[in-house]
DNA sequence: ACAAATGTTTTTGTCGACAAAATGCTCGAC
DNA sequence: GTCGAGCATTTTGTCGACAAAAACATTTGT
């Protein structure tokens, strides 16, 4: 669901609403806004600076992209996570880019190994974390490189579902990484399931992917500890009474 | 991406928005809206009897399932249909269905299998056209049938994503059957289907369902003949230039 | 004749305003 | 002290209005 990589001639400008839907999502990946936390549209509009109706519009794309919840009647709210959608979410990818890589090998051409040599190269000389967050740009070299490893799958749809569940993954991703440090040989698992992918060996292509994966789902998991709520907890102030006014910001 | 099947307690009243939202994607199955079509804000205003708001947000939510394409600056319009995104809709289901058939078939109880067994009687019952068109209680009754063969399948991925691609075949389908008569073994597929998911014959179940997606999407391109043009095309008339007045309701 | 340029009309994207609904608070009963 | 009813406030859902952009019709130049 990114967007779709500027088409060159045709294009008009895009309107407000779009540049927030991307600045919305950004924000969610990124965990700015917090799994569960209630979308005042009044609020945002201040934060984005645009009207209500914009908004609206972009937290209804993000609803089927999976990153918001619409309540009916009152409101939208950033969705949750939990241990149980990471897991699911970690299964499903592994079946379905699987299969795209495998196909994607296939189909590959000289075009694709460039763009894919390309992206491994570029990712290896970005650092992981960038002023104690995780760098925006290695996240972006990183979906690069999965894309084109991908991207000579014949399968729009295909191709549709597994930037839906990348985005859902980067999530979880980032959140976790916030919390460890970065540490980790993600470089030599990214090495070797390029070299399997240019090899033309389908299946332990395929193999590694599905453990890279599994990994990313491991260190996400150990690295949110509080994963059994549904929904991000609040500091746990245990809900003193004792103020006349308003307590909290009213979730 | 249906009306998940109504919460009982705590649910609101549906928004305009949902409603209309529903109402739309109910049209373009059914391909009263046609492919490629313009979406005219002001026009749908009148047909649904809302203002341009809710519209414009119920064709943000379809665009993200692939049924509305948002045009940046002009506006929206149906999503285009064609061969080959058929051909790609139908192996896309294949791959996704027979893996979550196969996870339901294990996962399967007893409710399931009540269920399933309900759903296949009283598809039996339905007629398959009705009025000349296509039985709206026989779709219905359809995707109730395939709903619960999968519904034990425990990722709730698998299945947001095949809802989607169930509702694009849809549209296919119900498209190809306005073009040729009713007829054909559709049941005895549906027998033998579910016959072996309740014997819990995973692969045989798996083998099946993709035998009948395949013909499912024959039966399609057969119906539909002019299918090399990826958006429906207006009816030739070679645009006789002699009309001083708006020669065609500007598309 | 045909193509480019100009002017006109629709349509889109966005905002502010209003009614209805939900939320949170206060007060009183158990 | 806890629970629920009633009231005040915020927030949501929806509408109509406006400026900018696109689509169309026409004129102009060659």
């Amino acid at each position: 669901m990114r967007k779709t990589s500027a088409t060159p001639s045709l294009e008009t400008a895009p309107s407000l609403t779009t540049t927030v839907t991307d600045r919305l999502r950004e924000d969610i990946l990124g965990g700015r806004l917090l799994p569960g936390e209630k979308l005042r549209l009044e609020h945002l509009t201040t934060r984005y600076g645009s009207g209500r109706t914009p908004l609206r519009e972009a937290c209804s794309r993000l609803v089927a992209e999976g990153l918001v919840l619409a309540l009916e009647q009152r409101g939208f709210r950033v969705a949750p996570i939990s241990a149980d959608d990471l897991r699911d979410l970690t299964s499903t990818r592994q079946r379905l880019e699987s299969i795209a890589l495998r196909e994607s090998i296939l189909h590959g051409d000289a075009t694709w190994e460039h763009r894919v040599r390309a992206a491994l190269g570029a990712l290896e000389k970005l650092p992981r974390s960038e002023g104690g967050a995780v760098s925006a740009r290695w996240e972006k070299g990183h979906r690069e490189l999965h894309e084109a490893l991908l991207s000579a799958c014949r399968s729009p749809w295909l191709l549709r579902f597994h930037a839906i569940l990348y985005d859902q993954s980067e999530r979880y991703r980032r959140m976790s990484e916030v919390v460890r440090g970065p540490v980790r040989h993600v470089d030599k698992e990214h090495v070797d399931l390029v070299r399997a992918a240019l090899g033309r060996d389908p299946e332990r292509a395929a193999a590694l992917l599905v453990e890279h994966i599994a990994k990313t789902e491991d260190r996400a998991l150990r690295g949110h500890p509080a994963f059994a709520a549904p929904l991000a907890m609040a500091p746990s102030a245990p809900r003193s009474k004792m103020s006349t006014k308003r307590s909290r910001p009213r979730e």
